[in-house]
Parts: structure tokens; sequence; C-alpha cells
DNA sequence: TATAAAACGCAACTTAGTTGCAAATATATA
DNA sequence: TATATATTTGCAACTAAGTTGCGTTTTATA
């Protein structure tokens, strides 16, 4: 059922009003959030550091992933379950909405298998589409 | 022949000593370059803004293309010829050295072709790769 | 050689993100 | 339940990348 209060104490993530309410806001969203994002909708704590450091801590659990953002600003978006608590484990792509600056998942199209090329070796490949999303469409 | 004053003349820029040897620096490499970096390497002039300054009119000429980084800066590349006086046309893939930092054209990647799914309208696909570079394998 | 447009250089500013530290709070243990 | 310990928070100060305004200098053109 992976409710807010179960994740954290998986994790070993004290329970605090603001992680509770961060967890949720990524639950609720098929998008992603930036820390500013994160601020104007969690009314918990009005402090950057605090979301910074949540953000932090939830990433290095593989609870969230960095997605690319538009404008460069760090972005994150929430796991799937094959993520453990060790190792990222992404092969989907991005999808950036030049209307909203929103960044999606897209979990159904699969990457490309780029062979070594050259003299580069290749450990990771990242798909980013751009365009409008169904709600910008 | 494509000599740095050629094209400054070409694109209506002005010859000066720094954006001549910013054309040069940009011809004299296979990889790319953050603001710092040409900072670090040019040595006529040593205000940042004069560097972004020039970076955005070469990019606006489509001289040069902005190219992912490692950190989220801004890094550009050279364009092929193909690139227009008005239009970037770009459909080769990047890659990024995870040792050295660097960002690499790779031109001979072909980019997927992705259909446009559930609702999500697709005008750009950007491939980028990582792992090691040749100086770095 | 005069003129207009482009480029430069300086200072000040903005914005995202980071660090240090002391106080507060949550959880584990006695 | 009381207490100890580790985690989280909040504040202040800082860093680093990039931007803006403006007056001066330089370049290209006529």
């Amino acid at each position: 059922m992976n409710k807010a209060e179960e994740i954290l104490a998986k994790y070993k993530l004290k329970k605090t009003n603001f992680r509770l309410e961060l967890i949720k806001l990524f639950q609720s969203s098929k998008s992603s959030f930036t820390a500013d994002e994160i601020n104007d909708k969690i009314k918990s704590t009005n402090d950057k550091v605090t979301i910074y450091r949540a953000l932090s801590a939830f990433e290095k659990k593989c609870l969230i992933h960095r997605v690319p953002d538009k404008s460069n600003l760090i972005r994150y978006a929430l796991c799937q379950k094959e993520c453990s608590k060790i190792h990222h484990k992404h092969n989907h792509a991005h999808f950036i909405c030049n209307v909203c600056a929103q960044t999606f998942c897209l979990d159904n199209i699969k990457l490309p298998q780029i062979n070594n090329t050259s003299g580069f070796k290749i450990n990771k490949t990242k798909l980013t589409l751009e365009g409008s999303c169904p709600s910008c469409y």
C-alpha cells in the first residue's frame, strides 16, 4: 500500500510533518518538482534548506530520482518500485513540456541500445523528448 | 576554409581579438566549453560578461549550440555546417565523460525515432550518453 | 574622417544551491 | 515513563553561475 509513513519507516527516515507531506506530494503527481515548486505547495516548512536536505535524503534512499529540467534546475520525480534502497534503476525516457516547463517520466518508452563507439565507453543512456504535454497540447 | 575572420564577417559580427580567439578555440577542439573554461584558456578578456555575451551572440547566429553538461552548466560546442544562420539543425547524440566532465558531440550516432505517445506531442529528441571518453577510457 | 552600431568592462544584482551550527524533535532503550 | 542518541530543522551566512545597466571604447561603413 506504500503509505507515506511506511515509506519513511522502511528507509529509516524520521517521520516529520514536512517529509510526510513531501512524499504525498510526489505520490499525488505524475510529473516532478523543483525545490521552489515544493516550497509553493507545502506549508509545513518555509526553509529551503529543509527542502534541499529532504530531497537529498530521499534521493540517497532511491525514493526519488533527478529528472532533466527545461532550465537546468534540479528536479525530482518519484522512483518506481524496481529502485532498490541502494541503486537507482531507470530505463525510461523523460519528456519536457516547453509550454508548462514540467518534466514527466515516460515509463513505456524504452531506451535505444547504443553500442560503444569510436573509443567512447557508454555506461548510461538518457533519452529526453521535448514538446507539449497532454495538458498543454 | 572557414577562417575565424571570415566567419565573423559572414555573420556580421565585429572582429575583436577576443571573438577571433573564441572561434579558434572552438575550432581547435572536438569537445565543448563552459564560460569558465573559456576564461581559463583565453587571455584577451578577463571579464565574464564579455564571454557570456559573445557566447549568446554566437549561439543566436547558429555558430555554436548548447550541449548537456554533467553539472548543469551552460556548455557550448561548435555547430556543423548544416546549421544555417537562422536555425540550429542537430540530429546527433551527445556524450558526457564522467571522468573529465567533458561533453562531446557524437555526429555518427543517429537519434531514435519516437512517435508521439499517449497525449505527448514530441517536437525534439535528445539522446545523451554517459561513460568514459577516449582519453579517460 | 565622421558616424552609427557593436562590443567591452565595470559594478551591482539575482537566483539556485550549499555549509555550519545550535536548537528542537523523533525514535530506541533502559 | 524517562532518558539517551541520532536525525531533522531553522537561521544566517556564503558560493557560484549567470544577468542587467550603463558609460566608454572600438570597429565597420560611408
